[in-house]
DNA sequence: GTCTATAAGTAGATAGAC
DNA sequence: GTCTATCTACTTATAGAC
C-alpha cells in the first residue's frame, strides 16, 4: 500500500492537494481581489472552483459563512505574517514596505479581497483589517521607538495595498523594488532622527 | 424685474437653492459614502433626493448617467482644490497633509464616493482617482523637488483617505490635527533634507 | 416634470433527485 | 456530496397616466 493519506480523495481533485472548501474560499477570494465584491456572485465562486452552486451551497451555507471562512483563513495568514515580520534579516519596518509593494503573494490578495467586503459595508471586514493594522502597528513602534514615526509608515503601506486595490496597476505612486528600496532608505533616516 | 434668472425655479426647491439634478447627485454621492456601493441602488437615492424613481430617471436616463454627472462635479471641485493647495499660506504640502485628516468636506466626500465605484469596478472612476493622484503629485513634486519625497507625501495622504472610507472611524492611525501637526513637521524634515 | 405600475433580469437560498 | 430546478426578493429600466 502507498501510504494511508486521505481515505476519499484521489490525490489531486482539480488544484493540487487543496480541499474543496480551500478551492471555493480560493475562488472567492480570487474573484473579490481581481473583479470586485459584485463579481463575486455565489454562482462565479461555484463555476470558478469546479462546483456548482448547489455543491457551494452544502460546503458553506451562506454568503455570510463564505465571508466567515476568508476571516478565519486570513487570521491564521496573519500570525504567520508578524512572525515573519518580526524574524526579518531586514529588520521590521522594511520588511513591512517591502511586503506592502503590489506583488502578487497570498497575504496581499487576501487583504485586498478583505478591503472589498469592508467596502460593500461588511463590518467584520472592517474590524478584521483593523485588528491587522493594530498587529502591524505594535511591531513598528517596537521597533522604531517614535509613535509617529509608527504610524508614518504605517499610512504608507495602507496607501500602497489601497492603490494597488483602487488604480489601474499602471498608475501605481511606486512601480518595483528600486521604488521601494528607495523608499525604505527615506523611511530609516526618520526613524533613525529622534 | 429681478434679474434675468433661472426661468422656471421658484427660489427654494427643498435644499437652499439646489437644483433637483444637484440634490440627486448629492444623495447619490451621500449613499455611496456614508455607506456603500451597494446601498446606493436607484430607488434609495430617489428616496434620500425627495423625488421617485422615475423622477429621478427623467434627470438621470440610467445609473451610469448618474456616475457620470459625479465624476464631471469633480472635476470641477479637483480644479478647485489644486488652486487651494498652490495658494495656500502654509505651503502645498502641509495643504495636502492637513486636507486629507477625516473630515466632512465636500471633496473627501466625493473621493470616498468615488473609491466606493472604482471598488466596483467602474473604470471610469478608477481613471478619475488616477487623474486626481496625478495633478497632486505633479503639485507635490513642484515643491518638493525630490520625487521620492513627493511620492511618499502621496502615499502617506492615500493611507488617510482610504483608512477613513474603510475603517471604523475609531481605528483612525491619525485622529485629529495634532497629530497631523506633528505629521506635517516628520514630514517637512524628510522634504527639507535632499 | 413627476408620478405609479410593471417588465426583464439577476441575486441568494431551498428542495429534492441521484 | 454534488447536482438541477425552482422560489423569492431585489434592481435597473420602460410605459404611460397626470
Amino acid at each position: 500500500m502507498p501510504s494511508p493519506v486521505a481515505p476519499a480523495s484521489p490525490a489531486t481533485p482539480t488544484a493540487p492537494g487543496r480541499s474543496v472548501r480551500d478551492r471555493i474560499l480560493d475562488a472567492f477570494e480570487d474573484l473579490l481581489a481581481e473583479h470586485s465584491e459584485r463579481a463575486a456572485t455565489l454562482e462565479a465562486v461555484a463555476a470558478r472552483a469546479g462546483v456548482s452552486k448547489g455543491g457551494l451551497l452544502y460546503h458553506f451555507a451562506s454568503k455570510d459563512a463564505l465571508v466567515d471562512g476568508v476571516l478565519e483563513r486570513f487570521a491564521a495568514d496573519l500570525e504567520r505574517d508578524v512572525e515573519h515580520m518580526r524574524s526579518a534579516p531586514d529588520g521590521p519596518v522594511s520588511y513591512f514596505l517591502r511586503t506592502s509593494i503590489p506583488s502578487d503573494n497570498r497575504l496581499e490578495r487576501v487583504i485586498v479581497a478583505i478591503a472589498r467586503l469592508a467596502q460593500a459595508s461588511d463590518a467584520r471586514a472592517s474590524d478584521a483589517l483593523a485588528d491587522a493594522q493594530r498587529l502591524w502597528l505594535s511591531e513598528l513602534e517596537a521597533v522604531v521607538g517614535d509613535r509617529m514615526v509608527a504610524r508614518t509608515i504605517m499610512l504608507i503601506g495602507d496607501g500602497m495595498y489601497y492603490n494597488s486595490a483602487l488604480l489601474p496597476a499602471a498608475n501605481a505612486v511606486l512601480r518595483d523594488e528600486t521604488d521601494v528600496q528607495q523608499l525604505i532608505a527615506l523611511v530609516e533616516r526618520l526613524s533613525a532622527r529622534d
